[in-house]
DNA sequence: GTCTATATATAGATAGAC
DNA sequence: GTCTATCTATATATAGAC
C-alpha cells in the first residue's frame, strides 16, 4: 500500500497548490516515477482519486479533532485556525474545501456529497465548542454559535487566499487573530 | 462589439458557476449560437479572454465605488457586502478572485498580476473607508484598517464558499453580518 | 465575422503482456 | 504491480474559404 499512500500524498499536494482540475494521473505518475496507467491499478477514476482524497481530509480530522479533546473551546478554536495557518506556512497552500468548491458544479455528485459532509462535520465541530465556550464566558455571550463558526470558518479559507495573493502567509494568520480578538470581550 | 460583449457576459457567469478551467470556447460558442473558432477572432488566446475577464471586473467595481463616493464608511462597507451577496443570490456564484485564486499558481503570470492588482485596489478602497470609520467612530476605535480590511474581504469571499456548500445564499449575508456586529461598538 | 477543416496536446481510461 | 500500446474525448489554436 506504500505507493498507494505516497500518490495521495502527491494529489493531497497538488491539489492544494494548483487545484482540482490543475494536476492529472500524469502529473502525480511522474512525481512517483512510474507511468500514469499504472495509477489505474489503486484509483481506478479520478473520482475514485478524489473520494478518496476527500475521506482522507476526513480521516486527518476526526483524528486532530479526538488529540484535543481535553482543551478548552478557546484553546480548541485556536488550534482550529492553527491547522490552517499550517497550510499557508507550507508553500501558500490553500484549504481543500477552497478548492473543491470552485468547480464544484462541475464534481461527480458522489463528491459533492462528500466535501459537504465534511464542512459540515468541521462546522458542526466549531458550533459545538463555541456553544460551551459562549456559556464559559470564553467568548462573547451576546454571540449565536452557528453564525460564529461561520464566520471563522469563512475567515480561515478567506485567509488562505488572502495569503496566496498577498505571498505572505502571516497575512492569513494575523486575519484570523484580528477576529478572534474579536469574539473575546475585551 | 455585440458578439464580445456577450461572449465575456457568458465567461463571466461560467468563471464564477464552474471555475476557470470548468469552462472551455466551446461552451461559449455553444451559447452564443456560433461555432468556437470564431470566438478566437474575438479573443486570440484563453489567457486574452482570462485577461478580459479581470479588465471587466476591475472596470465595474471602478464604477460601482465612483458612484458610492457621498456615502459614510460604513454605508460604504455594507454597500461592498451586498455587491458580493448579490453574486450569492444568483445561483449560488462565488468571486472571480476566490476563482482565480484555486489555479493561481497554474496560470499564467500577466493574468496572476492583473489579478493581484485588482484585490489590491478593493483592499485599499476598504482600508481608505475604514481608516476614516474607524475615526469617525462607525467601527471600533481599537481596530486597525488593513487587518480590518483583510478580515472583511476574507468573510466576504469565504461567505460565498459557504453559501455554495450549504445550498443557501442567506448563509454569506448573516456571516457577514455577524462580522459588521462585530466591527461596531455595541 | 463566421465558417469548415485541421493541427496539436493532453486528459482520463482500458486491454493485455510481463 | 507495472508496463506498452491504444482509444476516445476534449481543449486550445491556426489556416484559409466564404
Amino acid at each position: 500500500m506504500e505507493t498507494k499512500a505516497q500518490a495521495l500524498e502527491i494529489a493531497k499536494t497538488q491539489l492544494q497548490l494548483r487545484g482540482y482540475n490543475g494536476f492529472s494521473f500524469q502529473d502525480i505518475a511522474n512525481e512517483l516515477g512510474i507511468k500514469k496507467a499504472s495509477l489505474h491499478y489503486y484509483f481506478s477514476s479520478k473520482e475514485d482519486l478524489g473520494l478518496a482524497l476527500i475521506e482522507d481530509y476526513a480521516a486527518a480530522f476526526q483524528q486532530w479533532a479526538d488529540k484535543l479533546a481535553e482543551l478548552s473551546p478557546y484553546e480548541k478554536i485556536e488550534k482550529y485556525i492553527l491547522m490552517f495557518y499550517s497550510f499557508a506556512q507550507d508553500n501558500l497552500k490553500i484549504c481543500p474545501a477552497g478548492v473543491f468548491c470552485v468547480d464544484f458544479n462541475a464534481l461527480p455528485v458522489r463528491m459533492q456529497k462528500s466535501i459537504t459532509e465534511l464542512q459540515d462535520t468541521q462546522r458542526r465541530w466549531l458550533e459545538k465548542a463555541l456553544i460551551r465556550g459562549i456559556k464559559d464566558g470564553d467568548f462573547k455571550k451576546s454571540l449565536k454559535a452557528k453564525d460564529t463558526a461561520n464566520l471563522l470558518i469563512a475567515a480561515c479559507q478567506g485567509g488562505l487566499q488572502l495569503a496566496r495573493f498577498q505571498d505572505n502567509c502571516r497575512v492569513m494568520k494575523s486575519t484570523c487573530q484580528t477576529l478572534l480578538d474579536l469574539l473575546t470581550d475585551i
